[in-house]
DNA sequence: ACTCAGGTATCCT
DNA sequence: AGGATACCTGAG
C-alpha cells in the first residue's frame, strides 16, 4: 500500500539514530524492520510517499502507532534555536522520529548493547531470534519471548555471542516472565520511579534504564548519556547542558546529537 | 595481534 | 558519593 506521511519520516536518519537494531536498509532503497512479530518492507517513492507491504489493517493496529505518527516531530525540531550546536544537530536530523518499540525486546537489546559495538549488538540480537523466536517467513524471526529464553539451552544461549550479557539477559527473562503484570505496574510509575524501578534489574544501569523508559516506554524526557553523547556535551557544553530547556522533549534532543554528532565523527 | 566498543557491578577510598 | 578496575566477545 502507499501511505502519505507529511512529518518529519527519513527512513535512513532513523535507521541510523541508535534507537532500534532490527531497522536496516536492504535492497532497492527498501528498509526492512521486524517488530511485533511482524516484518515490514517500506521505502520512500520520493517526496512524501511510502511504499509499504502490510494490509490497512496492521499499518492501522501495528506500524501507525510504531511510528508515533500522531506526535508531529517537525514541530519539536523546529522548537530548537538559540544553540547553534543544537540547531545543527537538529537540521541534520530531519526525519526522526521516536519509534515505540516493544519493552521486553528494548530491555535485552540494550542490555546486550553494553561495551558492543552497533555492528556487535545487531549480530547478537539476530542469533538470538534465530535461535528461539518464532518463524515468521523464509528468513526472518520474531524476537523470543522470556519463556522462550529461559527454556532454551544456556549453552546453546552462549552461543549468540553474549558474554557475561546472559546472565543479566535470563535474570531480566525470569522477572518479565515470574511477574504478569510488571509491565502494566511500571507503566504507572512516573519517570523518575520507572527509571529506579528498571535499575533493579542486573545488568540494567544510567544509561540502559534512560534507553529502556525512551525508546519502550516511550517517556519523551529521558537522556541516555553513552560515549558519543557525552563526548559531544564535553565539546559543546562544557558548563552542562539544561535539562530544563527542552523538557518534556530532552530524549528528542539527544537523539539529534547522537544521530548528527556520530555521523559526522565516526 | 590488538584495540575498543551505545556500560555495569564490584571494590575500594 | 565518587573513582578505579574487571568483564565476554566481535568488528575493524
Amino acid at each position: 500500500m502507499e501511505k502519505i506521511i507529511k512529518d518529519d519520516f527519513d527512513l535512513n536518519v532513523i535507521a541510523n539514530s541508535g534507537q532500534c537494531f532490527r531497522f536496516n536498509q536492504s535492497a532497492d532503497g527498501y528498509y526492512k524492520i521486524v517488530a511485533f512479530n511482524k516484518v515490514l518492507n517500506i521505502k520512500n517513492l520520493g517526496k512524501d510517499t511510502f511504499d509499504l507491504d502490510c494490509s490497512k489493517e496492521d499499518f492501522d493496529n501495528i506500524w501507525s502507532d510504531y511510528f508515533d505518527l500522531n506526535t508531529n516531530y517537525s514541530k519539536i525540531r523546529k522548537s530548537v534555536k538559540d544553540n547553534p550546536f543544537l540547531m545543527e544537530c537538529a537540521t541534520s536530523s530531519i526525519g526522526m522520529r521516536m519509534l515505540k518499540q516493544d519493552i521486553w525486546e528494548m530491555t535485552v537489546s540494550f542490555i546486550i548493547s553494553q561495551r558492543k559495538s552497533i555492528p556487535a549488538i545487531k549480530t547478537s540480537i539476530e542469533r538470538l531470534c534465530e535461535l528461539c523466536g518464532d518463524k515468521i517467513n523464509d528468513t526472518d524471526y520474531a524476537f523470543p519471548t522470556p519463556i522462550q529464553i529461559l527454556s532454551t539451552d544456556a549453552g546453546k544461549l552462549s552461543s549468540c555471542g553474549l558474554g557475561y550479557r546472559l546472565s543479566y539477559i535470563l535474570s531480566a527473562a525470569e522477572t518479565f516472565y515470574s511477574n504478569p503484570s510488571y509491565v502494566a505496574d511500571l507503566k504507572k510509575l512516573d519517570d523518575e520511579s520507572l527509571f529506579e524501578e528498571l535499575k533493579k534489574m542486573q545488568g540494567v544501569g544510567d544509561k540502559v534504564a534512560s534507553c529502556i523508559a525512551l525508546f519502550g516506554f516511550h517517556r519523551l524526557n529521558f537522556f541516555p548519556k553513552d560515549v558519543w553523547i557525552n563526548r559531544a556535551l564535553e565539546e559543546h557544553f562544557p558548563n552542562g547542558f539544561d535539562m530544563n530547556l527542552y523538557a518534556p522533549y530532552n530524549g528528542v534532543i539527544q537523539q539529534y546529537i547522537f544521530y548528527a554528532y556520530r555521523n559526522s565523527h565516526k
